[in-house]
DNA sequence: TTCAATATTGACACATATGTACATTGTGCT
DNA sequence: AGCACAATGTACATATGTGTCAATATTGAA
């Protein structure tokens, strides 16, 4: 329980009062982002805060834009990213689901929780969606699917995992890879080549047996 | 702005209480579900709510168990239904999605971001999840699949659904239905005989055209 | 070591929520 | 009409949250 220290010598700081309530969003939601608890845990007296940040928007503010700095782009960036075959191509994707630093799975799931009592927020969540699952479209369409059928091959990959965040499971890394050939079969409609398979395993430390 | 009566010839009532408490859950969420707001909007009396209520924790146990009796059971049945091909199987699943009184999607939403902060609540989404996504592996099994494939496609069709939810879009029914039969194909790997899609439309009151 | 910028604090004013005790009112029944 | 009880309301005690202000402490640099 000591202090977080940082390079200015001070206790607080922005990030600081920033971090505490990603981690208090993550686990108990918005209404749980508050001053007075916030301070108790940096072990700080509530009104330091007022130094940093205006008021309580303001560090809300600073959740939102640190949500779409890290979760929006990735899934679009490995969409793009060069494949020989639409299952290599769908396996980068995967890396998103499997990857922590490309896409936040519980943040994701309290930002749109989040969106339930907010409009602004809900906006924020569409944009997103939206953006996304074009990325995903235009993918299948690279690869020559005809365009109705890619815009549902989109929706039923990126929904399943919506799905799967929402459904807030706590699976083993083997119980999940075993599905992956299924899934990508259902998405892609083609089989991965066993290489392709292994290099995904590969790098994401895991191996079959 | 009346008073909504009832039977007893009183004003307020356990299940006025409980619908307020509903509303006010879909709309904004569990922390937004508090006495004196709802009272304001009952135009009671905040106190007159212990008369039906122990506390608030009480209220609550009240739309953990509406959303268990209202959610929990039509999918298993629906996917029980009696239906000639998985593809007819499949949508006797998806009037689910379609019927409010089957499945209440908006209600789903809001339990599972009470979920986030709640792990008795936690616990009943996981349980619901379960059953759910069992009582669709029967089916595909049902219809000849083989036991990976069918747990892999199971938690597709349930996933996107959950996903959907997650997104809060509101779409017009004829977009829906017009993607209906690209998911048919994607979960089933067979595609649905048009007698099938037009008993499936005309049930939801739909005129493709 | 002194100084100014940076950071921290406690006191205050206020708002919103919960729950209890007790008084009061409304309703159906005889 | 009058009674018993269901329902509602008022007053009080308490908890937790926000935000402002003036006073105080800490830090790095002159």
């Amino acid at each position: 329980m000591d202090q977080a220290l940082n390079d200015t010598g001070w206790r607080g700081s922005q990030e600081g009062w920033l971090e505490a309530a990603y981690h208090s969003l993550l686990d108990s939601g918005v209404d749980s982002v508050k001053i007075l608890p916030l301070a108790k845990k940096l072990n700080l007296s509530r009104t330091s805060f007022y130094w940093f940040f205006k008021d309580r928007e303001e560090l809300l503010a600073g959740l939102v834009a640190r949500w779409r700095d890290k979760n929006t782009g990735n899934i679009v960036k490995q969409s793009e990213a060069y494949a020989e075959s639409l299952a290599e191509a769908m396996l980068n994707v995967f890396d998103c689901w499997l990857n922590n630093d490309l896409f936040d799975a519980r943040f994701e799931f309290a930002v749109r929780s989040w969106a339930l009592q907010s409009d602004e927020i809900l906006a924020e969540v569409r944009q997103a969606d939206q953006l996304r699952l074009e990325a995903l479209k235009r993918m299948f369409i690279r690869f020559g699917l005809p365009e109705a059928t890619s815009d549902v091959r989109a929706r039923t990959t990126y929904l399943v995992q919506i799905g799967y965040i929402s459904m807030q499971s706590k699976e083993e890394l083997a119980v999940r890879m075993k599905r992956i050939p299924e899934y990508i079969a259902i998405y892609t409609g083609e089989v991965p080549q066993q290489r392709e398979l292994d290099r995904f395993f590969s790098r994401h430390g895991y191996r079959p047996g």
